[in-house]
DNA sequence: CGGGGAGATTTTGTATGCATAGTGTATACA
DNA sequence: TGTATACACTATGCATACAAAATCTCCCCG
């Protein structure tokens, strides 16, 4: 490790996503700092920094949590998701360069290579969502996006455990509106990449709601009423 | 002062947003951290606090500038913004309470009794939409607009000094469109706040537009082609 | 006179020790 | 037994000293 620090940092950024650090989650500064052989004053830096980006909320002496998952808060996700996804597919359209195409034809094959293992595909999908920011190569959107994808990424982290056939095509399908988008960024369509992203965006929505509101436990209707 | 280092990180945000602190200018340590009486250690973490809502950029070994003004920025600006807003003034529309629209209020009514100092205009228009974004309260939206903002109230440092009775009467214009947004919003009215916005992002744009791409210099024509 | 490199200087990055605020616990009192 | 308060403990915040990187300067050489 040649930067202890920036291997914090992304550490960090990985449990949070992986949900190994769940919502909430205190973050001690001693004990952490101590784990990546740091010591606190640049581990207070790394934790600014996560703070900055979405990852954590900082609270005046009293350290910092993983930024919650609540009700309001996934009211607004919902809300907001399309909105932010449909204008960065467009920007990235406009802005597609050849380097910003190979660049996530990159990532696009490391993330259909590892599709099998649930937590490395969240982050892969992760970073190919963040690829398309980054050739967006927009200011403005680009946090957003950010906060977006965290709990986009914390909510799908079941997305890739298929408990069924159909969830199972779903995951094909998903892998598959990656490369259309890919190919609309490439001949900057941006019409199309939004279209697509949108469908994207309804495939993992479906999912997710049952996440968040998952099917009621069955129990004995007859029973019940019985009583 | 009872908090240098929050001191610190307001006069800072005021000095850019006032051009006082022009875009790339350089922000040194261990001067900055001295003339606000507080050591390099916290003074980093306002630094970084800074970054992280867009004021600033930091590299790494090479020290924190003024995050800049250049075309390609001021492209997504002018492509970005209006979707920001409009999208924001819906959610503020949708979640208004008494306590945000008394707080707006407030806010306006201090706005309103500063128009005739530029650089204290910019900066009450700056808190009234920033006003509006915290009563919108969604997490995913706000850094865009805390972005969007911070070069809208730079840019628009020359808005509230008017050059003539037309640039006068639009002043009055944005004061009246406020009053409407608030009024909007107190009624729940999504669409109406939305039109407003879009009205009052329109009047400053063709404003800046002219700070941005300025009258060329008159010269005599005859002259030139007589080269 | 121009270009490149070694050393000096400035600036940023890190560690440690101490100050201070927040939290938990035990004890005394109602 | 419930509650309030004082005290101890733990965690965060800050300042200082030191380490490392970048920049600047001067000199040497082509």
């Amino acid at each position: 490790m040649p930067n202890p620090k920036q291997t914090c940092l992304d550490t960090l950024k990985s449990r949070i996503l992986t949900l190994a650090l769940p919502p909430g989650a205190p973050l001690d500064e001693a004990s952490t700092a101590a784990e990546f052989g740091i010591s606190r004053t640049p581990f207070r830096e790394v934790l600014q920094r996560l703070s900055g980006e979405g990852f954590i909320e900082i609270e005046d002496h009293r350290g910092a949590t993983v930024s919650p998952m609540d009700l309001p808060r996934m009211r607004a996700f919902f809300q907001t998701a399309p909105l932010i996804y449909a204008a960065t597919a467009r920007q990235a359209a406009e802005k597609a360069t050849p380097g910003g195409i190979d660049a996530l034809r990159r990532v696009q094959a490391r993330f259909s290579a590892v599709i099998a293992t649930p937590a490395k595909a969240a982050l892969e999908n992760h970073r190919f969502h963040k690829a398309i920011g980054e050739m967006a190569a927009n200011p403005y959107l680009m946090p957003s996006l950010t906060r977006m994808l965290i709990d986009h990424t914390r909510l799908s982290q079941t997305f890739y455990r298929p408990e069924n056939t159909e969830d199972a095509a779903r995951i094909e399908k998903a892998v598959e509106q990656h490369d259309a988008m890919i190919d609309a960024f490439a001949v900057h369509d941006a019409d199309r990449a939004a279209a697509i992203t949108i469908a994207h965006w309804d495939l993992s929505r479906d999912r997710m709601e049952r996440f968040v509101r998952p099917d009621p436990i069955p129990f004995d209707l007859a029973d019940a009423h019985a009583v």
